[in-house]
DNA sequence: TTGTACGCGTTATCAT
DNA sequence: ATGATAACGCGTACAA
């Protein structure tokens, strides 16, 4: 491999000479500049990251720390296949690669998933990673603290935790639950039932809150045992349609709105099951837009969070967190959008 | 950030010391190297990574190269949320993680698209990569040769590249067709219809012969214009359907097999549209066993890529064409399975 | 422009 | 048998 002691030696300069074209210094004859150019173009010479980030302190390397909850893996497995954060990491790494930063995937394997937050920490500092985005739940701060004893900027994701240049970044829940529940209105409905997340994750609670608020608001009616529970999956929308079925019936509900894609789906499920057509008998929203929404059928209104925007973000807030000393770690909410299909008609 | 030299300061020993102790050497005392070990837990020292490798001449790192074929991005994004690479790449990193290697995503960014292959080019290169998993189409053959300049193990997905100790792994789509028509004829059916793949994939291409293979060892009959083809899409296969849908009829076709799993759901979609219920009417079967397979109404009857064990194969042959220059690049079959489920039944 | 020291480990080579 | 010294890997930065 060829390093920049060769293209030195050939150029017949030295190696700061070449250091200096390779960075861009302005002290550098044009005639040598030009040499040199030509002798690293020829040779396919591309300077040695390892090297120049031992010197430099740096690694141009962010990592993606997948801290799944055992108990939640379900609707929303937490690694590069989830359908929500895979299409957040993949807009991120689109930004990152254009600042010349590389993702790097930590995810504990197996036999190290006991002690997973030690071994994210020993990974973060053996590699000189300059940042990192922390994808975890609530429900494992207490096995997350190992992080905090490394000081790296971080962008967290599904989990606010404070420490080291610590940033977080979220939907705007609490407005795209009141968004859909106001579009409901507008089309007419007024009695209506809810499936919310049985583990009490900041995101559920949040949809859960603009959408009881939005009920107020509009003067909406959320008959007794209208809001059920559910773990995020689609057997669990399912369950949750079932078993609220005879009150939408006796109460005339004319819309279940689910906090999430995957239950929407299996309340949908459900309602072909129980015989009931979907938006005629009843209108079913989700929330979320995962990529299998509008490929469904009845294709699926639903409040779509804008993963793209949230992956560039992401990017650029980490970015300017490890270049920028003075920047302060922010707490970021990202609008949502309803997105209009047919799983919702008019009341 | 503690160095070997710190804890050779601490411990009163010299950096060579604590390097032996670091990897393990012999010859070092029991007493020097137990007060060594005590100081590295107490600092909580890690070597660096950058350092190391530097002399070394590794990086342990893996690199994911997804080069999509923009024409065909439609059924199969080529990238993190492919909903098959996906998985393979998820197993592959479970398996380099418990052999301290890493994983690195390079997806080229949108400005850096079109020369694509340079970029990756690089990319190896500066970082020292170890190896890489190429995940591209036939079709970008050329748009890759600059890979070959640089001379790392690798294992190819869905393009099958000489070069350089590279290797190459497929699921052995040719029986995995064959026998799924076997299955078909086992529980009776007789007159069958294909839904292949338009770009002459090689997968495309693989399963094809093996069903066709099937239909002539079993006597089985495909009427006339009872074979068309697909983008991989749902959409396509909706339409492949709708276009099939008369012959179906009036050939008293009973079941249809389409080369892969979303074509497959948009041949439901059809059916249903048309006023056939699946299996009732005409059975669907498909390929691949994507995770919606399972959840899909009704239940996907299919034809299942192992991805776990892809992607472990992947790691491990990766592995050993890095650590063992006598290990020759395998070309892998990975067997596939068949998954009954709901769509398909006797005839 | 160049020489030189430095970043952080590893590995001969050599001394006890 | 143990452990130290010194050179090296590949770039960058500072003084000259």
């Amino acid at each position: 491999m060829t390093t920049i002691s060769d293209i030195a030696r050939l150029a017949g300069v030295s190696k700061t000479a070449v250091s200096k074209v390779i960075n861009g210094h302005a002290d550098i004859g044009e005639a040598t500049r030009r040499k040199i150019m030509n002798i690293m173009a020829e040779l396919n010479y591309r300077p040695s990251v390892l090297a120049r980030g031992l010197t430099l302190g740096k690694s141009w390397l962010i990592a993606v720390c997948l801290f799944p909850d055992q108990a939640h893996m379900s609707g929303r497995a937490h690694n590069l296949e989830s359908r929500f954060y895979g299409p957040i990491i993949n807009s991120c790494n689109d930004y990152l690669s254009q600042r010349d930063y590389d993702l790097l995937v930590l995810s504990s394997n197996p036999t190290t998933r006991e002690n997973a937050g030690v071994w994210y920490r020993d990974k973060l500092q053996e590699r000189r990673v300059d940042g990192y985005i922390l994808i975890s739940h609530v429900s494992q701060l207490a096995a997350l603290a190992t992080l905090n004893e490394v000081q790296i900027p971080r962008m967290c994701l599904g989990i606010k935790m404070p420490g080291f240049r610590s940033a977080y970044i979220e939907s705007n829940n609490y407005r795209g639950a009141h968004q859909g529940v106001q579009y409901l209105h507008t089309l007419g409905h007024r009695r209506i039932a809810l499936i919310g997340d049985t583990n009490s994750s900041m995101s559920g609670r949040h949809r859960m809150q603009g959408a009881l608020q939005a009920v107020r608001e509009y003067g909406l009616t959320i008959p007794d045992g209208a809001i059920t529970y559910g773990d995020f999956s689609r057997h669990a929308g399912s369950d949750a349609m079932k078993s609220m079925a005879e009150i939408i019936r006796s109460e005339r509900v004319t819309v279940v709105f689910a906090f999430n894609d995957y239950m929407a789906f299996g309340a949908i499920d459900a309602a072909h099951e129980l015989g009931m057509s979907v938006p005629g008998d009843i209108s079913v929203m989700g929330f979320d837009d995962v990529e299998l929404a509008a490929d469904f059928h009845p294709a699926l209104t639903t409040i779509r969070q804008n993963t793209a925007v949230m992956g560039e973000i992401i990017g650029e807030s980490l970015i300017k967190l490890i270049e920028d000393s003075q920047f302060e770690p922010p707490e970021v909410m990202v609008d949502t959008t309803l997105v209009i299909r047919s799983s919702v008609s008019p009341a």
